[in-house]
DNA sequence: CATGAATGAGAATTCATTCAT
DNA sequence: TATGAATGAATTCTCATTCAT
């Protein structure tokens, strides 16, 4: 598990956890519409109706939430990519599951995702979340891992730069719970169809 | 015009605008590398070798800093996509052309461009940086009226969903700003020739 | 209304108002004494004996102190000068029943009138601080009218400029406040006795 | 002579004489329109033409300017109250030679007396400026000896409080420089004989 | 004489956090 | 659990002043 941190220090009462992912929830989606700094920690409690400093009952710093929330929604998204990389598919089977599950994370997670996309790179310098960086190396051991069995097994092109196609597709993916909102036109499932077409694919229409 | 900060109100001085584009610069890959709101002055000065308060002879706020370096940007970027989309190309040869300018751009701007990544979304809310929404109205104008004119002359495929495209393509190009650094391995024109091979094409091996 | 500061908008909290009261007291000598732009922030803190912060829990700026400072004294004149003018008196009970409660408001306001004695003028070109201009006018009309009605009468003498005359009793009132120390020798009843004596009189000794 | 300031330190160059005083009368106006805190050097450099780093070879600080401002009105003032001190005239003679002198200077210096009027209270704790209180010291012994005199000789009424008495000529007299516009409608002479009738003969109509 | 570019000492303000109630 | 009131450190910005050119 990249995140020590789901194995949460008591922090205030552990009481009522629905009371804390409420808040969390809402945390989230203030910190993804503002970004974590410029979000004051009076914004979330007035967005959760409470005062700023009836949320030190619930958490022990602004950090800790933003924390909780990462570290949340990446042991959600390795459980699930864990299960995809064990599954033993070919390379191009497992790319698509890989993309599937990264839309449906989205939906699930989109406002954890987008603080992740804009915030992780210069977090990861931080003690507490060198967990972020741990779980990108992974991420990329597998990602790219599944492109250099493609090529080497001739289900991808040989002829293109793997690290660039490899970050073309994980930017690909996740830059779209910048847009991306639950309950939209098309379902997580509907975009990664769409998304894995055009990947695969290309855009040029052929007869 | 998008950016109508371009004329600039004679901010402290108009003075040594050499000095002004160094500045800019420093400020630029501090923005970049911490974020804007995680960016002290202070810490602008430190990289520039002077003292925080000395930068406001020459800008009047750490907010106009910003505001001149990404209308900069804007301006640069649209005075080359006018000149793509005023030479009458077809929509295949649009498409690589703004690819190939966009790479370009990032190789000029980096910082800039990982700057309008980050905080554009919600900087365009501010009075100030409208030009920043309205630029953005412009360049889906562009791109998705260039993928429709593609899709009715048969060069793009008819099946995917046109908007969903246009995003594809949009992030994928941008978010390569989060990358790039400029003088590494790959040429922007080189990058550009990857993508387009991947997004045109599809990354699937073919006979 | 001269002072549509009086609907507060809802700054910090609308919390403890006694607080609220001895802080805006405390500022208010400190602004007399020193002027309002001499004096820090950190001062008025001192005096209070918090943290220079800790104000903006109560109010959120300096600026918005002397804003309720002002407005606070001037709704209390006015609800006792137009009790005064629809009373329905005579020209010279007019008259002194307003230098009357000039003398009592100094008495219960002295600071805030100190202040508005320095700053009104130069303030009220702010466009949070119209309600000074406003104010002045509407003291204008009365006093004004007042003398003219006087002169028509022919209780006051024809022979001098009304304006200036206005401009004479409203200075040699209000300037008092520059001198005046509530529980001094004299109550403002009294001072206001040897005023008007001076004023209707004259100081020269007649038979 | 009060003012020990006028025996300048040979401050910057000592040339140019004209320059000086035309960027001193430039400051005394801008620090009587907006107040001397409240004015930045920058200010009275630009009024002036000029870089705000450039007035320092004229003056070598704000305060010099201001200092300069005041003692320079203050020489002037006592330079013509001694004439008329030294005339041996009648009280009532005295106090109207007061005024008109008085009323006079506030044309010559309207800014430096409105300057006075506002800052030199709290300025005269500072030692660079204890001239200002030792003037008012013998500001009030002139007139207040006069008024005692008057009230000796049966020139003025006996049953006013000579204190107060003095306090509100000397402030009706100054005040004036709030409003006073030199070029205005009325001389500074007929101000004065307007203003010595209202207090000599009060404003009521005797028949 | 004047400019341009800085300095450095505050100033107001913000904000995460604490804590008694 | 939540509130109200504060703390204290940091942050942006201001401005008088300096000085080499």
């Amino acid at each position: 598990m990249p995140n020590s941190n789901s194995d949460r220090k008591k922090t205030a009462v552990s009481a009522a956890p629905e009371r804390r992912e409420e808040l969390l929830a809402t945390a989230a989606e203030v910190f993804a519409a503002q970004g974590y700094r410029a979000t004051t920690v009076r914004r979330i409690a007035d967005e959760a109706g409470m005062l700023a400093g009836s949320l030190y009952y619930h958490f022990d710093s602004k950090e800790s939430m933003l924390d909780e929330i990462l570290s949340g929604f990446l042991n959600d998204l390795w459980a699930r990519y864990d299960a995809v990389l064990a599954a033993g598919l070919g390379p191009r089977e497992t790319i698509e599951a890989l993309v599937t599950e990264s839309f449906r994370e989205i939906d699930r997670h989109h406002a954890a995702v987008a603080i992740y996309q804009k915030e992780s790179k210069h977090l990861q310098t931080q003690p507490r979340f060198t967990y972020l960086a741990d779980s990108q190396v992974k991420f990329e051991k597998a990602w790219l891992g599944t492109l250099e069995r493609g090529v080497a097994e001739g289900a991808f092109r040989a002829d293109l730069d793997v690290r660039l196609t490899y970050r073309f597709l994980r930017d690909t993916v996740w830059v779209a719970a910048s847009w991306y909102r639950p309950g939209g036109q098309h379902s997580p499932e509907e975009i990664a169809r769409q998304y894995l077409s055009m990947v695969l694919e290309g855009i040029t229409l052929r007869e």
